[in-house]
Parts: structure tokens; sequence; C-alpha cells
DNA sequence: AAATTATTTTAGTCTTGCCTAAATTCTTTT
DNA sequence: AAAAGAATTTAGGCAAGACTAAAATAATTT
């Protein structure tokens, strides 16, 4: 059994590995916020076990069956996480800070359980793809809300799920997964994206818009 | 938040409290399969807490705070334990082990939904009382099958958990919470009870049926 | 290219919760 | 009442996982 404090660095590794390519231990550090001497001490263990690789102020990598202990544990975390919406009702801005802790004390038995109750889903209440059993996990092209050009109609793909109060308000004017919008327009100065939905217009700050990943809808 | 371990050792002394009356450290040595010396260690600390009241060489006592911090983890337990068994279809004798873990993770918030999605319960699955949000609970009149005199029609009311070889055996011959039977005859030399359930006859070990409580039913 | 600044690692501590071995205290037997 | 035995506590250590302060290395600026 490896402690939740591992499972917590090899999750958030694989994270970081994901959004930003090379996996420092300050980027490490704040992730987890913790200083980053206990980082770097932290890194010396796992590479000992051979969950990841590291070359002295490079950063670290994966291996194979580090990567395959991260895949587990996200996997835990996001069936936890739509199970919770599903079966119980919690709203969707709670359901990441419970998910953090259940994830660490599944059993593969009430994972498949779990999993068949919610009809062997494929994406977490977020919009994440949930891992597969076997360690593998879809990956889709798709481009943060920032990025996108005006006058283009869109669909929602997935929204971070680390800020309670951004999952509030994307809640409240019916922003989810699956949802179509129209980008109007980018307001100069850095000012907010405006998008239409349901009929009505709404502000999407910048800084809110890189959290919101999506795709061309055709037409 | 208090840490796992001292939860554990709250619980662990409120069911030492009730079942034996005085709690020793080599009791709770055993229950939590720890060393004596680590017991005294920990005693030491939940003294200092006031969550305990100790005499030395003469056991340990609750204080309210601590009554309240047990009967607060063993309403988690056994709420988990009848939502896994209700909600999620895990066998009656695997929900003791998965709610070990889980009792520690439970939010307040995820606490009231399963309790609103149980039907508000007063009983987990082996029929041991669910604490309530006060911190009460209720204490029942019972006595143990084995002290329990031939021809005497009996109704179940409470089977201990630990023991999941125990609770399939039981489970298999429909030896539940509720259920009515007769105590048959009691075999001489400590040979097994035997019992009458739904027309049939099984026997009980007189080990076992030290672990079944139960109560006289009316004719 | 040297100096400054930022990042990372090392060194040394601390807390929690466990351990074993030895000493103490209580209980039972003779 | 003394001795033997059982239970409990003390003493001293260890591993995990965090911390701060200082040293080493890398990156950026001048
Ligand atoms: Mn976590
Ligand atoms: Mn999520
Ligand atoms: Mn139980
Ligand atoms: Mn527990």
């Amino acid at each position: 059994m490896l402690s939740q404090s591992i499972e917590d660095y090899l999750k958030t590794i694989y994270e970081v590995e994901s959004s930003e390519g090379k996996v420092s231990t300050s980027a490490l550090s704040e992730k987890l916020g913790v200083s980053p001497a206990s980082v770097t001490s932290m890194v010396k263990k796992l590479s000992e076990r051979k969950l990841i690789t590291h070359k002295r102020y490079q950063g670290v990598k994966l291996t194979p069956a580090g990567r395959k202990i991260a895949l587990e544990i996200i996997r835990h975390h996001r069936l936890v996480e739509l199970y919770l919406k599903e079966a119980l009702g919690v709203p969707w801005d709670q359901v990441h800070q419970e998910a953090e802790k259940w994830e660490h004390v599944l059993s593969e038995d009430l994972e498949d359980r779990i999993d068949k109750f919610l009809g062997y889903p494929v994406t977490d209440p977020h919009g994440s793809p949930i891992p597969r059993r076997d360690g593998t996990m879809i990956v889709r092209q798709c481009s943060a809300l920032v990025d996108v050009e005006p006058e283009t109609l869109v669909k929602v793909v997935e929204v971070s799920d680390h800020d309670p109060e951004l999952l509030r308000y994307l809640g409240g004017i019916g922003l989810y997964p699956e949802t179509e919008m129209t980008v109007i327009s980018k307001q100069p100065f850095k000012g907010p994206i405006i998008i239409e939905l349901t009929g009505k217009e709404y502000p999407i700050g910048r800084n809110a818009a890189k959290y919101i990943m999506v795709e061309e809808a055709k037409n």
C-alpha cells in the first residue's frame, strides 16, 4: 500500500506533466502546498522506488509504473466526483474537495460497483475523461476559451474543477460540459470575453476563460 | 482535525467501555493491534487533550468530549455500512472493513446526505444502533444467544460485525437482525446450540453464540 | 563575462505514531 | 508476608513526512 502522500505526489506530477510538459520542483511545491525542500526529499524517495525519474535541477518524469498509479488515483477521483453528484446530489463545485479524500480509500471492489452504478461513464462532472481500469485514458483535442476567435460557435468540453467559486458562477449561467455557446467578442485591454448562451450574453474574465476548454461546434 | 489514529483510539475505548466496563491498556493494545507501550503513550496524549481520564495502572475513561467524538465516528461507521449495503449492494460481511476506512473521511455534509438517502435509519446492517447527530445513542436490553435457555422463541437484535466468516454463515442460513428463531437445545460438553429457523435446524457454536444478541420474542 | 536573481538541493529539526527492552507496579500464589 | 507472575509504564529508537536556513547550481541581466 502506498501512503496518501505518495499517491498525491504521483497524481500531481501527472497533472503538471499534462498541462505544462515539464515538472519542476517549484511547480509541485506550489500545487501540493508544501515547501520545495519537502518536494526534493519526496522526489528522492519516489526515484528510489522507480516511480519517477529525476535529473538534478531538471525536473521529474513518471515511469510507466508511476503513471499507472497516477491514473488509478485519478480514476478514483473522477468516479467519486461523478458518483457524489449523481447518487447523492452533491453540487458540482463541492465534489472535488470530497473526492480529494475519498480517492485514497476506495477499494477495487467499490470502484467497480460505482463504475457499474454509473453505467461505465467516460467523463466526470467537469468533463474530464475518466481513466480506464487498464490505466489508459483518452486524450481530446480542444482549446481554451480564451484563445477562441469571436463569432465562433463552440461546445464546452471541460472546466477546471479547482475553483468552487468559478464553478458556481458557471453553473448559475448554465455553462456545463456539452453546452453549446457562441463567442461574441473579446473586450480590449484584457477585458472579459462575452459569450452568448440560451439567448443571453454573459461576461467571462480572461483568466477564467483559460480554464474553460472548448471545441468548435459543427455549425 | 483529529488524526485517524486518535479517532480509532477513541472509538475503541468506547467499544471496550461498553462491552467490558473497564478499559485496560492491554485490551486496547489487543483491539488496536498495537503494542502496550504504544497505547500508554497515546493514552498520555489523549489525557492531555482532555478526551479521556487516566489513573496510572487503572485504565482509562472517556470524558464527555471524548465520548462525543467516539460516537461521531461510530455514527459515520454505521451509516456508511448501511449505505454501502443499500446503495451499492456490498454484502454484509464486507461492509465493516470498508467502513473502517470511510468513517474517517466523511464530511458532515455527506453524512447528512447519506442519512437522508437512507431515511434516517436507526440501526446498521448488523443491528447495531446508529448514534444520533447530537452524540446520543439508544441502549437496548438484550442477551447473548449463548445464555438463552432452550425452548425459547427469540428475535435477533444484533450480530457482531467483526468476523466475516461468521456473517457469511449466518447470512447463508437466513439469520439476520429482526429474524425470529427458536432455541432448540444446547448440546452438552460445550457443544453447539441448535436453533430452528424457517422450519430447519442449524447448529451455532458456543463461541459464535456469544456474538449473537437476542431478545425474547412475545410468543 | 561578471554579477545578480531564481531555483533547487542539502543539512539539520520537529511531530506523529509506532517499536523493543527494561524497569516499575499491581495481583496472585505459596 | 514474601515470591512469582502479569500488567503497565518508562526509556530510547526509528520511519514518514513535513519545516527552516544555508549552500549549490542554473538562468537572467547588466
Ligand atoms: Mn488526494
Ligand atoms: Mn473533476
Ligand atoms: Mn462495523
Ligand atoms: Mn478506523
